[in-house]
DNA sequence: ATTACTATGTCATATCATAGTCATATTTCA
DNA sequence: TGAAATATGACTATGATATGACATAGTAAT
């Protein structure tokens, strides 16, 4: 469940199970889709890490799915790297215009895959990439599943780390419990909206806990009637 | 709650069902209409974010739909796009002068049709768009429900922060009670006049307060007899 | 297996923020 | 000035959020 998922559109089953091959080498989770509209619908379903389309597939082109993802909230945070047969310059435009993240030209190597992969994920989603995040006097090791404040180490348990991942990756927005419970338990998990409110509670908790009794001031920012936010503290 | 509500009136019910099929899996809310007269009523009753009207129906064309919107009050300002069948320059210059915001013709593709929404939202809602407003000094955030006045973090309640998100996409213009009620509250709320007065002090107080104990200028004029708006102090 | 821990989800309860109303003060303008 | 409109402070009910306690399940070490 740490390994990052990524689906990937082909309809050249060939091409699909190579690229599923050197992926899983590499210790991707790989879901893979023949067409366009069940690119689409494994998308929303499984909102995988990354998506990789194939350019011109049957049923619904790689831009006509690009498009598509884009437009529901659901799937549009999604980084997309469009694969294409052709090497043309148009297409990388057409391609980047759509909305996909990055472009790839085939035949390309499996370094060169898994290295734009992850140039992409280091670009939006930081804390796949293992790379370190900031914000603030807080730091988050994804790789080591480590947060410091102020330099010194913090203890969370794995669910709390798992919301401050996802809080430090867009700072100052505002997610709903609906989309904690999303992106932290998995969609189709039956759990009370308030369980969120007593994990919030012990981040919080974690976060503001110092040497002497004092408590630091809290990173988190309650919204009422919407969710809660991570925030720098503000002065008052 | 937070998605886009869309008013869809085409006398074709698979049209209508096609627009509706498309527009939902991109998120928005539909409501749909079968002829021009129960288009109007729906528009009043709801007050949707947009509407889409087709050109030819039965009982009330939609240009005539479109007339009677503008006309009342309650419903001018609600975005309209005039869908037809026939792709004629004339009729376009007819569409939009008559009232419309954008017009597009049959056959058109959903991405087309989601595009043309966006955009015609953008240039009037922008906070449907989850963009950043500013106004004078003012700066609010919709996606972090947050509003800073000269860069220092001011807290609102939700409902003042909504005031405030309705006010500040027509600065200046003028809303009577009744619309701030119907767009704050929701139609069909039983809720006294003065309630909003007691809102709008409130808004006024959060949005005056200073780290001295002076207060900052007041951002919102009041109209005798028709309402608020929200105004830069140097415009009297 | 047993034990000792840790993490998790739920609940009941405590706390708190906000919404709406009213009474009263103040302003505006005819 | 007087009537009407608006501003404001106080109060309460409500609903949202915070929190401590608990049962359970998993994990690690013995």
């Amino acid at each position: 469940m740490t390994s990052i998922n990524v689906l990937i559109a082909d309809d050249e089953p060939n091409q699909l199970e190579l690229v599923r091959f050197n992926l899983e080498q590499a210790d991707f989770s790989v879901i893979t889709a023949e067409d366009g509209e069940q690119a689409v619908i494994l998308a929303q379903e499984l909102t995988p890490d990354i998506i990789l389309l194939d350019w011109m597939m049957p049923n619904m082109s790689g831009i006509d799915v690009c498009r598509k993802l884009r437009s529901k909230s659901s799937t549009r945070e999604i980084p997309i790297i469009m694969l294409s047969a052709r090497g043309e310059e148009g297409d990388r435009i057409l391609g980047l215009d759509v909305g996909a993240d990055d472009y790839i030209s085939k035949p390309f190597s499996p370094v060169e895959l898994i290295a734009r992969i992850k140039a992409v994920l280091r670009r939006t989603r930081p804390s796949l990439a293992n790379a370190v995040i900031e914000y603030g006097n807080l730091r988050l090791y994804p790789a080591q599943k480590l947060v410091e404040r102020d330099g010194r180490q913090i203890h969370l348990g794995p669910k709390e780390f798992q919301i401050l991942s996802l809080l430090i990756e867009r700072p100052g927005q505002v997610f709903s419990r609906a989309q904690l419970l999303d992106n932290v338990w998995g969609h189709g998990v039956y759990i009370e909206d308030r369980t969120v409110d007593v994990h919030i509670g012990r981040l919080r908790k974690a976060l503001q806990e110092s040497l002497d009794g004092k408590n630091l001031p809290d990173l988190i920012r309650t919204v009422r009637n919407s969710g809660y936010a991570l925030h720098l503290p503000s002065v008052r």
